[in-house]
Parts: structure tokens; C-alpha cells; sequence
DNA sequence: TCTGGGGTCCTAGGACCC
DNA sequence: TCTGGGGTCCTAGGACCC
């Protein structure tokens, strides 16, 4: 277990140093590729990608033994799967089972701080009350004990960082990875804070970063240091200031439960680029479904949806409209999406359609109103947003097939597709996954989180015993109940 | 064979109303 | 006949985050 405070600060008293406030970032290690090491132990200690596996895919997430390659997050799968080499295992993702696993871990952190803010599954802040005024000690003390209640229930590592204040802990946390813990005591935090570039300041990206680099800014000190005339006119009037104080160390933002979702989407890039009408209609209807599945699952009502494409030279194109009333129905929603399409042949080939639906009110639809677009707003009742993130995980299904090539037909001649990563049952062999298929057969790997590393066993393509299985059903966790429909 | 998918927030212009 | 300002909603684009 690694714990430590910045080792370029001068020597002092910061160790006994105490905090009025103390706030915590939680990330999870290698997050996607930590939860296939645990439900597919074989895998363990190996260069594991996460990502599309199609020839646009990228990583996803870079499991550590693949990080040492070189592979890194964002980057192109063809080229990550380069740098690793012979060895390497590349799995499309399982958001299903990854959201499972994020809703075990932050009920056990959501147990030892009632307040938590999540940034994304596989982390969050919390300011526990218990610490303001403690020292680094009992800061410490505090971050192992929720660190091994997360390895020892769940069965993988988080990281944590400790600081005066959001921006110091997240980079703290990020610091501290794999596997450790991070607290920056208040007197070292700008000196800390000060020497790093300035692309490390959360809101800094590559445009921003470029304008400071030709002004001769690289640190977050040099970035401090700039008048603030200056800053608003590199950065605008209102995230320019505010990143300013964040770089002189001032960062009072309180930790506060995020609210529900503003928007809900769905989109995929597609093999080849889409050129024609008769190409993006059927696009576009898959986007409005998949974005629809999502929008049931919230429990809510959209009334406006936006089309969004982007061309063969990754521009962006977005389209939107706004109905009379929120409503959950697909084919209102997917027609609306529908008219706002544009024709590939006059604004270029198309390499993604996404469809996303806002102006989302949980709506309850009474049958007595016929035509709920006729009625004013105020018939639109609210009710409580859905709280229970977990059972909606739970409930919501097996992740939705990716779609592969919609440019062209399905080949129907091909022999069953037992892509690598499906998970699949065996009545005999119970719970496994595919390794690997090709020449008519599939190697199946039998393991799940219960078994430690499993039997690999190879069946003709076609074997009847072969079924797929609900990737949930790899966790083993006896209390997660396995969704309905398996296939 | 360059560059996924799911989000958030900000800006800016135009319509419309008071 | 000319000339306002403020507020809200809608639309489109863009930066950024994980």
C-alpha cells in the first residue's frame, strides 16, 4: 500500500499538518480493464484493450501490463494492438457489467460518506465531515480503510487523492495511481500545484493548452501568474477567471450529488462511411432506438432530440428539434429525428450517426389526454426523478449488440459469429467467454470471478450446448440477479 | 488503418414577448 | 415613425471530460 505526500516539498511540519477541509478523490484503476481481469481471471497480470475492436475502434481502457507498451486510453485499438504485440487479448466493452461493478463500489464509499459526486462510473469526490480539521494521518487512515473494503467485497483497486480542494485532489488521486494514496497537506499545495504543466488543470484541453503554449505559458505557475486582462482574453469572461483562482490554489466548490441526466444519446461509427439517404435512414432509426432503450430505462420523457453526424473529416454537424410536449414514444421521437436528416450526398459521406434526446421531464402520460402535443405545458405532470441508479442497472438488459457493418447486408452464409469476449454457457461447463474462433471452431475459456482461472475448451462452431449468456452472470455475485433475456 | 461513445457546459444569434 | 432594453426559448457549434 503507497502512501505518500509530494516528495519536492521542504522539509516541515507538513506531516502533522492539518486541514480545515478534506477533499477526497476516488478513481478507480484501470477501471474497464480491472473488471475483465476479475470476472476472467486468466486474464490477470496480462496486457488486457478494451475498446472497439472494428478498424475506427480505440482503447477504451488499457489494463497496466498493456500500459507498459506503451497502450494508452483514446488512442486507435490498431495501433495500441501494435505497440503490445503477441500477447495481447483486445475485448469489445461490457458497459453492463462496468456499471454493475461502479454501483457495488460506490455504495460501500456512499457508506462512508453520505455525500458523494459522481464524476463518471469509475470515479467521484466526497468531503468527509468526519476529517475536516484532521492531519494527514487520520486522512490517510481513513483512505486504506474504504481502499480495502473496495479490494476485499468488490475485488478491485481504487486510488485516492486528498487535498484543500477538488482540483488538488483529483490530480492527487492521479498521482497516487495504481493502486495508493495521495494527501497534499495546505502548505505544500501550491508549490505542488504550481509545477505542473498546465494542461493538467481540469478544464485546460488541447485548444486551450495550445493558446497558453504560444503565449510561452507551460505551468500551471506560469498560467497563475498571468494577468487576469490576460486570462479572459485567451479563455473568455467565464472560464477563464475561474480556472485562474483554481491555479492560484483558490477552489472553495462544494461537493454536491450531481443532478439526473440532461441528455440521452446514442451513436456509432460506422466501417465504411455512409453515402447516400437510403445508407443514414436506416442509421438514424438504429441511433433513435438505442437512444429510446436508454430513455425507457431513465424512466423519463424527451422533447427535444437532436440528429448528429459527423463527416469524413470528423466535422460536426448537429440537427434539433423541439416537440409540444415531452413524450417516450419511439416512433414520434424517431420520425423527429428523421426529419431533421440531411443527405449525405450534399454535405459528404457520413462516418457517425448519433441521435440524442433533451428536455427530458418525467412525464405521465394519461390515456384520458388523446393527444398530449395539444395540451400546454402545464398538463405535463412531474414527478420524482428515478433514484435507484442500481436497479436500473440491474434491470436494464444486456448490452445492446454493437453494430457492425450496416453498410452492406449481414453475410448470411457466414457460420454463427462467436466474436472474442461474448460470454456464453455451457451446460456442462457452466460460465465462460470466447477466446478465440476461426476454421469452424470456438475456444471457449470456462471461468467466471468465483472460479479462479478456468479450463479452455474448443467446440465446433455450431454446437447446440453453446449458448450466450448474460455478461452479468460472469460476476457471480449470488445477489445481482442475472437479466431475463440472455441473448 | 488515424481518431469511440457517453456526457457537461458555454457562446452566440434570432425569435418573441413585455 | 423611430428606438430602447431585458428575459426566455430555441438552435448550432465547440471545448472539454472520462
Amino acid at each position: 500500500m503507497d502512501s505518500a505526500v509530494p516528495p519536492e516539498a521542504e522539509p516541515g511540519h507538513a506531516d502533522t499538518e492539518r486541514s480545515a477541509r478534506w477533499v477526497m478523490h476516488l478513481d478507480m484503476d484501470a477501471f474497464f480493464a480491472s473488471v475483465e481481469q476479475l470476472t476472467r481471471p486468466t486474464l490477470r497480470g496480462r496486457p488486457v484493450l478494451v475498446g472497439g475492436t472494428g478498424g475506427r475502434g480505440v482503447v477504451a481502457g488499457a489494463s497496466y501490463a498493456a500500459r507498459a507498451f506503451g497502450a494508452r486510453s483514446a488512442m486507435p485499438m490498431h495501433q495500441a494492438r501494435r505497440l503490445v504485440g503477441p500477447g495481447v487479448v483486445v475485448l469489445p466493452p461490457r458497459g453492463g457489467v462496468y456499471r454493475v461493478v461502479s454501483a457495488r463500489v460506490f455504495r460501500l464509499v456512499r457508506d462512508a460518506i453520505p455525500v458523494i459526486e459522481m464524476l463518471s462510473f469509475d470515479e467521484a469526490f466526497g468531503e468527509p465531515a468526519e476529517l475536516s480539521g484532521a492531519g494527514i494521518e487520520d486522512v490517510t487512515a481513513f483512505a486504506e480503510r474504504l481502499r480495502a473494503q473496495i479490494r476485499d467485497t468488490v475485488g478491485i483497486s481504487a486510488s485516492v487523492g486528498f487535498g484543500s480542494g477538488k482540483q488538488i485532489a483529483k490530480i492527487a488521486s492521479g498521482l497516487a495511481k495504481p493502486d495508493g494514496v495521495m494527501a497534499i497537506p495546505p502548505s505544500r499545495e501550491l508549490a505542488f500545484l504550481h509545477a505542473l504543466p498546465v494542461r493538467k488543470l481540469w478544464g485546460i484541453g488541447p485548444v486551450s493548452g495550445d493558446r497558453l503554449h504560444r503565449l510561452g505559458i507551460e505551468t500551471i505557475g506560469d498560467f497563475a501568474a498571468m494577468s487576469d486582462l490576460e486570462v479572459v482574453s485567451v479563455l473568455g469572461a467565464t472560464l477563464g477567471p475561474a480556472l485562474h483562482r483554481l491555479a492560484q490554489g483558490v477552489d472553495e466548490r462544494p461537493v454536491t450529488e450531481r443532478a439526473s441526466a440532461k441528455q440521452i444519446s446514442a451513436e456509432s461509427t460506422f466501417p465504411r462511411d455512409l453515402v447516400d439517404l437510403d445508407e443514414l435512414r436506416p442509421a438514424i432509426d438504429a441511433a433513435a432506438e438505442g437512444a429510446h432503450r436508454r430513455l425507457l430505462a431513465d424512466g423519463r420523457g424527451a422533447r427535444t432530440v437532436v440528429l448528429k453526424l459527423r463527416r469524413s473529416d470528423f466535422s460536426i454537424l448537429t440537427r434539433s428539434t423541439t416537440l409540444p410536449a415531452a413524450t417516450t414514444e419511439l416512433s414520434v421521437l424517431s420520425t423527429a429525428a428523421q426529419r431533421l436528416a440531411l443527405d449525405p450526398r450534399s454535405i459528404g459521406p457520413i462516418r457517425l450517426v448519433g441521435v440524442g434526446y433533451s428536455g427530458l421531464t418525467a412525464v405521465q402520460q394519461f390515456s384520458l389526454f388523446a393527444d398530449l402535443d395539444d395540451l400546454p405545458d402545464e398538463a405535463v405532470v412531474e414527478i420524482g426523478d428515478v433514484d435507484d441508479v442500481e436497479a436500473a442497472f440491474v434491470t436494464a438488459g444486456p448490452e445492446p449488440d454493437v453494430a457492425e457493418p450496416t453498410a452492406g447486408p449481414p453475410d448470411e452464409t457466414a457460420a454463427p459469429r462467436w466474436e472474442t469476449g461474448t460470454d456464453v454457457a455451457h451446460p456442462e461447463h457452466g460460465h465462460g467467454w470466447v477466446q478465440g474462433s476461426g476454421h469452424g471452431v470456438v475456444t471457449v475459456r470456462f471461468e467466471t470471478r468465483a472460479t479462479g482461472p478456468g479450463r479452455a475448451v474448443t467446440f465446433p462452431v455450431d454446437d447446440p450446448a453453446l449458448a450466450r449468456a448474460d455478461p452479468i452472470a460472469s460476476l457471480a455475485w449470488p445477489d445481482v440477479r442475472p437479466t431475463a433475456d440472455a441473448d
